[in-house]
DNA sequence: TGTAAACATGGTATGCTTACCATATATTCA
DNA sequence: TGAATATATGGTAAGCATACCATGTTTACA
C-alpha cells in the first residue's frame, strides 16, 4: 500500500503539502491541489490512521463491552452507541463478555492497546476490578445498565427499582398475593434492584410473606428451570415475574411445556421488551427500557467527557422506564 | 499513560528488555524479569499497540460490515465471526450500513485508514465498487450472503436458489398452486437467488402463469404493504413466500390486522429463522439459514487468507440450508 | 583448556503522518 | 516605496514498540 511519501514524489511535492491537500488545512495554491489529488487517485492512497494517532493519541474510535449482543435489548444499545459515535466521528469496536470477567479482563486489556479513546461498558461482575483499570490509565469510561464499586464513575441505567416496583405493584391490583420472582446473578446489581423493586411494593402492601426469589441467571434455562419447581411449590404462586426477557422466554416455554395457559392459570409479567421489529404480536404485560436511548445518553456522556464538556463530577443518569400493559397478565379470579 | 520507556527506567533496564519481558521472546534473566514485571505493576503499564502494528503493517483487527445489527440473522452471523476471530487471536470492528452505499463507503475508508487486516462484507449493493477498493489495496476479504460484479471474490452464503426451491416445491406438494412471494430489492444477488428457486420450482411444476412477484426490501414494511395489496388480488394467492424474517413478520401483521388466520385461511412461509433463543413458540415453516455458521466459516476463510493458508483462486462456499416444517403452512383445501 | 553454543542485554533504525518552525514569494496598505 | 500581512511550500522531529545487529558473559563439552 502506497504512503504519503510515495503520492508526494508522484505529484512533486513535499509529504506535508499531500497532508495540507487531504485536511484541507494551511494553504496550497489550486494548481498543486489538483496535482496532488490526481496522484491521490492513481495510487488509490488511503493514509494511514497509525500515524497520527501515535502522534495525537487519539483514535477516534470507542470500545463497546457488553454481555451478548445476541440479545436484542443489548443488540439495541449498540446500535444507539453506534449511531451517536458515527454523528460525533466516533467508531466502535464491540465485545461479547458472555458475563465472563476473564473474557471482560480480556477485551478490556486489548482495547486498551488498541488505544480507544474511552469505554463503554457492561459490567460482567460487581466486584470488578475493571474500574481499577481505567482510573490507573486515565481512560473516561461509563457504566451501562448497571453498578460497581465505588460511586466516582459516569454511569446511564433505568429506573430497575422503580419499574420493577410499578409492576409489581400492577400484579398486587389485580388482585395477585403469591408472585415469583425469577432474577439474574447476585452480583448483578440490576437483578438485585429489581428484586428490590419489587420487595418494595410487597411491603408497602404488608405481604412480607410468601413471596418466592429465584436468583439464577439473566437466561432462558434459568427461566424454565424455575418454572418448573414453581409450579411444584405449595402454595403455588399465582403470577410470575421475569426479570429479563430470556427468562420470560424460558418461563413461557416450561408453563407450555406443562399445558398451562397464560394468563388463565397463570399470569406472567416480564423486565425488557423484545423490539417490535422481530415480534409478529406483542404479548407480554412488561416494563419497557429504552435501549436504543440508553446507547445513546451514554455515549454522548462518554464523548462529552472526552471533549471536556460533561459537568464536573461523576454523572449518573437514570432512564425512566414505562409499564406496558398487554395480554400476559390478568385480573386473579375471585378478586374484588 | 507510562510507555515503555518509563518502565525501563525505573526497572533499570533497556526497552527492548522489557518487550522481551512482555512478549516473553528471547532472553532474560529471571532477576530482570522479576524487576521488569514489577514495574509494569507499579505503573499499570498497557502496551500501546499502534507502535508495531505501524511497523509489522498487522492489527490483528478484522472488519465486519453489514446491513443492521439490529436484524437477529445477522446478529448471530457477527457473534459467529467474533468468536471465531477470538479463537485466532484477532478482535473486530463492526459498522452498520443499512444498505447504504454512502455508509457502506465510509466505514470501508474508516477501517482501511484503521489498517484493519482483512474484511467481512455484506455488500451494500451489487454494483459495488467496494470490491475495487479492495483490490487495489490488496486487502483480502470475503463476502456474505451476497454475489457482486465479478467472480474472482471469496464467498461465503446460503443456497438460496435451492432454499426457495425447496420451500416452494413443499408448497406444491400441499397442492398450493397461486403463491405469492414478497421479496428484497432486485440489485440484491439474495433476493434474486430466493425469486430464481421460486421460480425453478414452478417451472418444473408446469405453473408458468399466475405467480406473483413482489420487489421491495428486506423489511416489515414491504411483507406488510404488500401483503394487503396480495389480499386485494384476484385470484388470491393461497399462500405467501415471505423471503426474510422480516417481510415474515410484516406478512403475519397484515393478515391479523384483516383478520385472516394462518394457516387456516392462507399459508405463510419463510426465509430465516427467527433464533431460538427469542421465539416462544416457533410457529414459521421456514427454510433455516444457518447463521453462526455462516460468520464461522467467512471467518476462518478470511483469517486462512490472512496467514497465506488458503487454497489458491477464489473460495465460494455454499452452506446448505434446511427446510423446518412448522405450523404456519398446511394442506390447500380441496387439494388431493 | 579451548571453543562452540547458550544466555543476557543494549543501540539504532523503522513504520507513517503531522505539529512546529523556517523560508520564500506575493499582496496589501499606509 | 517600505513594512506588514497573506500565501505557499518544505525540513525536522515526535510518538511507540520491536527487528536486527552487536556485544559481552556464562556454560557445556570435547
Amino acid at each position: 500500500m502506497p504512503n504519503i511519501h510515495d503520492v508526494a514524489k508522484l505529484a512533486g511535492v513535499a509529504p506535508i503539502t499531500v497532508s495540507r491537500v487531504i485536511n484541507n488545512k494551511g494553504y496550497v495554491s489550486d494548481k498543486t491541489r489538483q496535482r496532488v489529488e490526481s496522484a491521490i487517485d492513481e495510487l488509490a492512497y488511503v493514509p494511514n490512521a497509525l500515524g497520527p494517532s501515535l502522534r495525537s493519541k487519539r483514535t477516534m474510535t470507542l470500545a463497546l463491552v457488553l454481555s451478548d449482543i445476541t440479545n436484542p435489548f443489548w443488540t439495541t444499545v449498540a446500535r444507539g452507541v453506534e449511531d451517536t459515535a458515527n454523528e460525533n466521528g466516533y467508531h466502535i469496536i464491540i465485545g461479547n463478555t458472555d458475563e465472563s470477567p476473564e473474557k471482560q479482563s480480556d477485551y478490556l486489556t486489548f482495547m486498551l492497546q488498541k488505544q480507544v479513546d474511552g469505554f463503554l461498558l457492561v459490567p460482567a461482575s460487581s466486584n470488578v476490578t475493571s474500574s481499577d483499570i481505567f482510573q490507573r490509565q486515565r481512560v473516561p469510561f461509563v457504566v451501562l445498565d448497571r453498578e460497581i464499586q465505588g460511586n466516582d464513575y459516569d454511569s446511564v441505567r433505568s429506573d430497575s427499582q422503580g419499574g420493577a416496583c410499578k409492576l409489581t405493584k400492577y400484579l398486587l391490583e389485580l388482585g395477585h398475593k403469591r408472585i415469583a420472582v425469577i432474577t439474574g446473578r447476585q452480583d448483578n446489581s440490576a437483578a438485585r434492584d429489581r428484586v428490590r423493586g419489587f420487595m418494595q411494593a410487597i411491603e408497602e402492601a404488608g405481604l412480607d410473606e410468601d413471596q418466592q426469589v429465584y436468583w439464577g441467571e439473566f437466561n432462558q434455562e434459568t427461566g424454565y428451570d424455575f418454572t418448573r419447581l414453581i409450579l411444584q411449590s405449595r402454595p403455588q404462586p399465582t403470577a410470575i415475574f421475569a426479570t429479563n426477557n430470556f427468562i420470560a422466554i424460558g418461563v413461557m416455554r416450561a408453563l407450555r411445556d406443562q399445558g398451562l395457559r397464560v394468563p388463565e392459570d397463570i399470569s406472567v409479567v416480564a423486565f425488557d421488551d423484545l423490539p417490535a421489529a422481530i415480534t409478529i404480536d406483542p404479548f407480554f404485560t412488561v416494563v419497557s427500557q429504552h435501549a436504543y436511548e440508553m446507547g445513546k445518553r451514554a455515549t454522548e456522556l462518554l464523548i462529552a467527557r472526552l471533549v471536556d464538556e460533561a459537568p464536573e463530577g461523576p454523572q449518573e443518569i437514570i432512564l425512566p422506564i414505562d409499564i406496558i400493559v398487554r395480554r400476559s397478565s390478568s385480573r386473579l379470579l375471585g378478586a374484588p
